[in-house]
DNA sequence: TGATAACGCGACTATCTATTCGTATTATTC
DNA sequence: GAATAATACGAATAGATAGTCGCGTTATCA
């Protein structure tokens, strides 16, 4: 329904130059600092440029708008919070449901890390989802997952497990930013990493349950 | 972290003759329909008024901002469905567990409704999340949960039963956003609605089989 | 050292947007 | 049918924002 022309995403030019690399990493962490202190709403260039003491024109030079360098923001927390969760979930010296359990429990820890600019970097979504960098990253988490799904409920349909994936990580995402967003005591935080993982896993019982009769 | 001024968002002034109720019908559902045409980011009041055929001024006369439409779009469509899940969740006739699974059912189905106006909505939410009218319908949803909770779960100790909710909630609202934001076919739809349901069961039922023992 | 490429700068333009306010029009009341 | 209240109007104001461009500075390399 609605038409969203795709931003532009991706760098317009690499810096080659050690100071180039400089202001970019200067840019990178004054955009986190900003998200933080003003919200989606208030990141603005000329904003991010002032925090890092840089000029617009520099800014731009290495993004080509301010949606790339919020995407960029997310990027890396995606690809680092993807590691951790990939080598938990891949490492077959655990039974499945114990690595799940371990999986969700490192998610909402992680969440919790720069939770101001992490709750901000959601707000600010919907300005970059629909380019294909980010479809990219996201196909790669989907990938790990439905892996851990076949080798988890192996018996269980490919279209049953497929839909319980999508499901859960969606649920498990959304719990997160429910956590990043507001202020919880350590003590509730856990108590939903817990619940989470309890509810994937009593699903995922059913699951197995319902097929290896 | 993020300081964000709670906006105002109760109406300006409310219309007492025919035709400024007319004009305040106008003006929300064409607000629906340049939310879902046209998105967020380009909701603005002008664009407002001129899909409803009725000029800016009007339009402020009646609400102070256009984060009051967006909120009352969105309280209107949450009091609907609030009063549907209601019913459904305290109907006392059916088993708990087959109220929760018609429940959400019935809730991922109203989400399919307006679709495009409903992702747009959920996009701006933030506008006015933070706002008191909002809470206390948030509130009001809490409550009824909560109390079917208590229910299904007469045993399990109230904080479990609290978190738990909490965590049901945030993931089918999740559910129900993915869905009204991408293009799913109607069998995916009920494929996840029914995930959804199996994973709520399959949890509450080992959360009463870990006290009944 | 001189030539060239990379980099950094910030004033500037072109839009957009929210919201107000004085005036004109229409309903209601007496 | 005055008088008054309610409503409708939309030009105008005040501000924010995205993004560019030409020029000066610094690095690289022969």
């Amino acid at each position: 329904m609605t038409i969203r022309p795709t931003p532009r995403i991706s760098a317009r030019k690499q810096p080659k130059q050690e100071r180039s690399r400089q202001v970019v990493a200067a840019i990178l962490t004054a955009a986190g600092r900003v998200l933080a202190r003003e919200g989606v709403r208030r990141f603005t260039a000329a904003r991010v440029a002032v925090e890092a003491g840089v000029s617009v024109g520099s800014l731009y030079q290495y993004f080509p708008n301010k949606e790339a360098i919020l995407f960029r923001l997310q990027a890396d927390e995606w690809k680092e919070t993807g590691g951790l969760l990939g080598g938990i979930i891949a490492d077959a010296t655990l039974p499945p449901l114990e690595r799940l359990r371990a999986a969700v429990h490192e998610f909402i820890r992680s969440e919790c890390e720069e939770a101001g600019m992490r709750a901000a970097l959601d707000d600010a979504e919907r300005l970059y989802r629909d380019a294909p960098e980010a479809r990219r990253l996201r196909l790669a988490v989907t990938r790990t997952v439905r892996a851990f799904m076949r080798e988890a409920l192996p018996h269980t349909p490919q279209s049953v497990r497929i839909v319980a994936a999508d499901v859960m990580m969606t649920a498990m995402e959304a719990v997160g930013k429910q956590i990043s967003e507001g202020e919880y005591a350590p003590a509730a935080i856990d108590a939903r990493a817990r619940a989470l993982a309890d509810m994937f896993c009593a699903y995922l019982d059913t699951l197995r349950a319902s097929v290896d009769v």
